[in-house]
DNA sequence: GAACGTCTGTTGTTTTTACAACGAAAAGAG
DNA sequence: CTCTTTTCGTTGTAAAAACAACAGACGTTC
């Protein structure tokens, strides 16, 4: 697990951390090591969740097929990440969601009663930890509302002029690569596939955007 | 400003705090009051925010217009709950909604900097309410999450089915009341308010819902 | 109780989207 | 390189939603 540190000083809730003082941490708080391989599940839909975990290697879905298999992609995890943070508080209610792995991936599992719960020793950093947090599901939160921002849109256009202005601005530019592929766009934004390619075909003829696989410029 | 401590008590970012404690904390925490008129704006889009507000009187939406004037209301607020927690983490941005008072209100706001730094004195309440605030957004995080499902489901119908199950399964009960009329119901949901009321009466029809006006009963 | 404004349900028309099916391009495997 | 699989764009058709317009129910005010 120590190979991994590197990686957790980087990560948003141990911001402020020193190294030394995270390695500490590891056995304080009941961290646990996870791998799994591509596919496989870290969380299923109904689950409870008990830990705190951070994505050290690989990449995860956050999504929900219904019962008619459409698939909803909530959110990627790249590394770094936490998730499944909103459901740790007391009361929250098991998972709506499933996790999976989309590449080999790890997974950090830390003992959430031991970071909410302050102790004598070690205030300061848990007092940290929590502030982290916060701000960590903050950020979740704004990106939530900007993708309903996104989906509330009544017209597949506007979906699609909605989201790819939002990319061009946390890209800080008019060129910029999409994670996703026309089918995960599809489903992150509620649409049908076919339909929104041939929207984005008639954006292309009417002078909008211009596009090639992933990589879009908006005019 | 110390009528509205018996309300605090009751928030859930003061849970765990003493009344007592509460007020001392009123002058520690700079709170202010601040009175709104039905149809006054609280924030406005664009807006950053550096203050932790609580609604203590009335209510509020919290709502964007588009360009064309779609109205899409992410959010009631009621007394006690805060609002605007997402934006106040540093490097947060403005936010991108409006707050609006739907009837007269009143709102208490909290300086951000005094809550998020631990003092000498009161460490263990600004410890105590940051955790709160944590657990607090969770579940707005959850809502958020839980009204995606809702709006990403492709067919009115099911937006319709997915809202009104979840909100059976929180009233526990199949009959309950909504807090919308339909058009918010329809903003809320992101469809056309005639055709919404067009697929409720299908439904009834085919047997699957009662209703009248704002109170709803599954079959 | 008469006049007014608001809310809700209904209908017909127009526009948009979903669906299904297919060929071409690209990526990947052997 | 060749074969296979995946991704992407396109088209025609069917289904669904948006839109516009209106009438009845309900509430409020004077």
């Amino acid at each position: 697990m120590k190979k991994y540190i590197e990686i957790l000083k980087q990560t948003k809730i141990f911001e402020g951390v020193h190294e030394s003082e995270i390695e500490a941490m590891l056995s304080c708080l009941n961290a646990r090591l996870q791998n799994y391989k591509k596919g496989e599940y870290v969380f299923r839909r109904g689950e409870s969740l008990v830990h705190i975990t951070v994505l050290v290697k690989g990449s995860l879905y956050v999504q929900s097929d219904d019962y008619w298999g459409n698939r909803d992609i909530v959110n990627k995890i790249s590394v770094g990440e936490t998730f499944g943070d909103a459901y740790i508080a007391p009361g929250s209610g098991a998972i709506t969601n499933d996790v999976v792995a989309i590449e080999d991936s790890s997974v950090i599992f830390f003992d959430v009663k031991k970071v909410m719960t302050v102790c004598s020793s070690m205030c300061r950093f848990h007092s940290m930890v929590v502030q982290n947090l916060f701000y960590s599901i903050s950020e979740k939160n704004r990106n939530l509302v900007a993708k309903l921002g996104h989906i509330s849109k009544r017209s597949t256009r506007d979906k699609l002029m909605s989201y790819l202005s939002d990319e061009a601005k946390r890209n800080g530019s008019s060129s910029f690569s999409i994670p996703f592929n026309r089918q995960q766009l599809a489903d992150f934004l509620s649409v049908d596939r076919s339909a929104m390619s041939n929207e984005l075909s008639k954006m292309r003829n009417d002078g909008l955007i211009e596009f090639n696989r992933n990589s879009f410029k908006l005019l």
